[in-house]
DNA sequence: CATGAATGAGTATTCATTCAT
DNA sequence: AATGAATGAATACTCATTCAT
């Protein structure tokens, strides 16, 4: 056991092996990005706040792009696998999303930078940056579709086709279904993050008064008429 | 007929009155800015864009943050008018939003840079400019809410009383219905950019189908019940 | 005249025109170039030589590499022309080598910087540079071999040809002969700027010595039998 | 056999002796100067080069540039005794000019790493590594100089000093002799390397037809008289 | 009205070098 | 004998902004 133990000088945690330091790295710059966005962050000021030079990042990360690419990455997953791990797929699509939207909501109060960094800084930056991005976000609404598209699928096996036309949602139509869901939900995120905190459930209630209520029968084949 | 047309040279286009300089600045700025982000875009390109010398950018828009908020603000007002001279107020609530959103969408089919600027690149801009964004960003949520607050109002004064409860929304509802709108309706436009053209009706009734179906619903009280 | 001709402070030379300025860029990158070397030099260090900020230098001559081959360039012209216009093309070949011999010794004991750049730098650097600069030497070696091969030709014309062997250098051998004379050139330039100065005329004579002497014999088809 | 057979991992190869771990780091590090230049090489890459952590490659050649110079010095020496033990002194100074280029050209064919690190490179660097670079190049030079001056000795005996006048080359001259050869070996060099290989005899016997033959005469106290 | 010339203050990135193990 | 972890100090390059004309 160290002499030092109580606690002398700022005690400078040194010699921490690789792994451990990349997730301090991406923790800060995650942070970072959060705050400032990606092009006014500054690789010295992600350096300071892991407290490690900037030629470890470097050496760590690669570089600025490709150090927010693992952002990204690493916050994407988080976020994708708490919806995924939410929505039991016993249960029936509508209560599926909405565990799932709980599930969310509550990932995006307790991270708010994940949530910041992935949806808003990302979608804001020109060419280099985007793709990631955009290849993340996909795959939170590929989560969502497949959800709906079952919902479609037993609506359809439900709906009475005598007169040979129907008028329910097609392929494309669940995409489009989904891109509503995720935006109102980051949306709504959002208004949360500003408005102050509430219950993640009340949240996705919220959403489902919306959005199920009308999205159910849509499933069977209702259409807004003007 | 001028003087000089015996010079053959390519007469740069000069001594234009300051308003419509300006409004070409502001034209160019708002393609550079969608197109790189707030930080990426440098006012080089910006002058060289709308062939005008930087000095006179800073003579009439004074500085980078003065002119992306005169790009905000301008495309803010045209958004908003767009959306509102299409809600003729005296049409049913429904009848508005969706003649609101029609409007909308068709807006950002023709400007989509406009939209860009305006939505997705301003969120993600640290402190200096975003106070300008937040702003106007609020105020076409406030045309939003401004519309549901009359329908709620209006169903509830269809609502029965007798039990004393009242279920349907309150203020701070209306204002997290509009927030899912607009957070929608920007999500299926972009969706609608990347997929290919469609009619902005056929967006707008996509969007009303699965949101107005719930929305009006919950107007008259309703709620998702897990 | 301006009033502070009596000179006080050290006057800025400013609001230079762009031509008169790259040059100045030049001259200090040459001086600077062959003092330490392509990578050694410092961008700042440049800018300093020629009091000018560093944006100056990137706007004008665009990047490190790009600035280094416009030296080379520049010199690589210096040189050749001072060679070529030392080399009446009415004198026979001897003599026109040894005057271009005596040009370039001349200009390199006065422009010692461009030769240094020109030769010694430019050869040492890894890909990106060298090729700029190998195509530069190429130009002075081609002059060379222009002349030798004059020199062939006509000795080939007084040699006796009735055994039909014809041991006098081929295409290549010019080639190779340029490649000693400029190699020598060099070696030897670089030997008068180390040990002192003498006249050109003494240096061109030294190598002609050494060169032409054995040279003229070959160019009639003498060859050294081990 | 090791004891750890039964692992199938490549077994890096440990606990090699000091001797010819300094060797291998010599022959990376010559291979990777000679690519990249002096500056250019970076210690990170010549370390991996040679499958060695950078801590063993400071331990062992101290820092960046006594590495260089390690690496002038076994080069030179290499060169150097090429050149020196194919010079038989028993034979005549022609001969063994001859013998000595052919043995250069034969060397620099086989090693043209060598000779780029120690000829081009070298003479290419700034203050703090020429001098070991000139000390070495002095070495080479050295070498042609006594031969070339055995050879002015043995031509004087054999002149006539009837006119007490000697235009005979002074010692100063054969250094000048000795620059050029060596240039011009280094230049024809470098010309073989690009045009395709040719046997070392074949070049020597290129570089004496022109040099020698105009040499001898020389020697002999003949000289180009414009 | 209009601009070519000019810069102070950054930013990402790299390198030679050294501990602590 | 050997190395993963760590850094101080540079370096190329860019940008928002301002004079002098």
């Amino acid at each position: 056991m160290r002499s030092d133990t109580r606690e002398g000088a700022p005690v400078k945690a040194k010699r921490v092996p690789r792994a451990q330091r990349e997730q301090q790295m991406l923790d800060a710059a995650v942070r970072i990005f959060s705050r400032s966005g990606y092009h006014a962050a500054s690789m010295d000021e992600i350096a300071e706040a892991c407290d490690v030079s900037k030629p470890m990042l470097y050496l760590y990360l690669g570089s600025k792009e490709e150090l927010f690419a693992a952002c990204i990455r690493r916050e994407a997953d988080r976020i994708i696998s708490a919806f995924a791990s939410a929505a039991d797929p016993s249960l029936d699509p509508g209560e599926q999303l909405f565990r799932g939207l709980t599930a969310f909501f509550g990932f995006v109060a307790e991270h708010r930078e994940s949530w910041i960094v992935l949806y808003q800084q990302a979608r804001a930056q020109g060419e280099p940056v985007v793709e990631d991005v955009t290849a993340a976000r996909h795959e939170v609404v590929t989560a969502v579709t497949a959800l709906l598209r079952r919902g479609i699928r037993e609506a359809a096996g439900e709906r009475t086709r005598a007169d040979g036309e129907d008028t329910g949602p097609d392929r494309g139509e669940a995409a489009a279904m989904a891109q509503v869901i995720v935006g109102a939900a980051d949306s709504l995120a959002g208004w949360v993050l500003d408005t102050g905190p509430e219950p993640p459930e009340e949240t996705a209630r919220r959403l489902m008064s919306i959005i199920w209520i009308g999205l159910e029968p849509r499933l069977r084949g209702a259409r807004y008429e003007g």
